[in-house]
DNA sequence: ACCTGAACACCGTTCAAGT
DNA sequence: ACCTGAACACCGTTCAAGT
């Protein structure tokens, strides 16, 4: 309730603080901003987990107090939202002005999604579940741009733009949470086996053991546009 | 690491009628059991979402004292996974004898699940992160051996599987979370008509304002299935 | 075998206060 | 404007102990 903080819009790009005289003090800490607070929970939520986030420790490699964080972010939450936009986003070209290859430019902007992702697999279990930033909207553009500009009708596209999405989600929250554990895979397998009469068929394809991720998906694109828009 | 608890098996089908209603009102409350605590735990979820299950509030509704679920319940992520497979019990036709349609029993399949989920939104953000207990199995068996008798190669059959997976997640995860709160869409929608011209295409189509979210479901995955195994 | 209260080790956040 | 320590209200879980 405190009428302090209302920086909640992430004030776009930033940037603005550069002390003049930057640059001078490589000892100390540079003072809090929000910047630093952003990048350096993705550190952490990096090295340590969706768990691993909390604000003291946040706070700790900051190297400021605890509760210096509230100055800056509303509170944790927010945190979440700001980390997860900030590396999403799309660093591929922003705008394909001669798209003859349609395609490949959408499966080249969904695996770079995916890359990107599971470049930091705490995504996966934050993005369904929190408010869409400045980042993520920016790729839904490009890809309804493109999906637009390949002949896919009006009525059509929010349907595709959901099912890709859908595709995407599904699969990099499925990558990561399966596989993160090996010891829960080493246990399923042993489950499915001990089991094996009754699940015979994802038994025999081997289904949880299949970790060929990268084909599985690209394949499955692959097979998702083949419906969404066959290649004439 | 104590030694006692080892029930983590679930003791197969979960969830049998038992007092309908029986909130808090009568005095006599049956002894704990995991089949109580798991359809209380349900309960509890539906009512509150994830973050309302508490091992306290657990306890209250049971009518015991906080620490007596930890002798039938190794900890708080084993309620999760036990609450999340009972709910995901597949109750349609166990198998598929004579199956001329087997594209409509794959549709019907996928939309079951769907709506079990939706029924309970909190499982959107717990199935991916959790392991695959006995009833997703079954589904997951399920809908394998339904997609090898229609013809898909079994060189293909993991990757259908698994982009079926995908797309329910995805679906399931995005309705069940941007759905909820209104005030966020509302949010949303403000946002992106203030910054329409970052983001034209999606604006135009409305894709944030979109509500069908039962037509995308199905309209997607016909798409999807038209590129899995083309009806010939 | 089953259940319990007290207690510990946290964690997010409020508050009153410093500069 | 920015930062802080002390303190509050939790929450999961351990433990020693009851029946």
């Amino acid at each position: 309730m405190a009428a302090k903080r209302n920086g909640a819009e992430s004030k776009g790009s930033g940037r603005r603080g550069a002390s003049p005289r930057s640059g001078q003090e490589p000892r100390s800490e540079p003072p809090l901003s929000l910047e630093r607070i952003v990048a350096t929970a993705v550190d952490l939520l990096d090295a340590e987990g969706v768990d691993g986030l909390k604000m003291r420790r946040l706070a700790d490699r900051l190297g400021s107090g605890a509760m210096s964080l509230y100055w800056h972010v509303g509170n944790k939450e927010e945190v979440f939202d700001l980390a997860l936009d900030s590396v999403l986003e799309y660093r591929g070209p922003s705008d394909i002005v001669e798209s003859r290859d349609w395609r490949g430019e959408i499966v080249h902007m969904l695996e770079d999604w995916r890359a990107s992702m599971l470049r930091h697999p705490w995504t996966a279990s934050l993005l369904p579940r929190r408010a869409l930033g400045p980042n993520i909207l920016s790729r839904l553009e490009l890809l309804s741009k493109t999906l637009s500009r390949a002949g896919v009708v009006d009525a059509d596209l929010n349907v595709a733009i959901w099912s890709l999405w859908n595709f995407v989600i599904g699969a990099t929250t499925t990558r990561a949470n399966l596989d993160l554990s090996d010891d829960d895979r080493a246990a399923a397998q042993q489950r499915l086996t001990g089991l094996s009469q009754h699940y015979p068929t994802i038994e025999r394809s081997r289904l949880l053991l299949d970790n060929d991720w990268d084909g599985a998906f690209s394949k499955g694109l692959d097979f998702l546009l083949d419906g969404l828009a066959p290649r004439q």
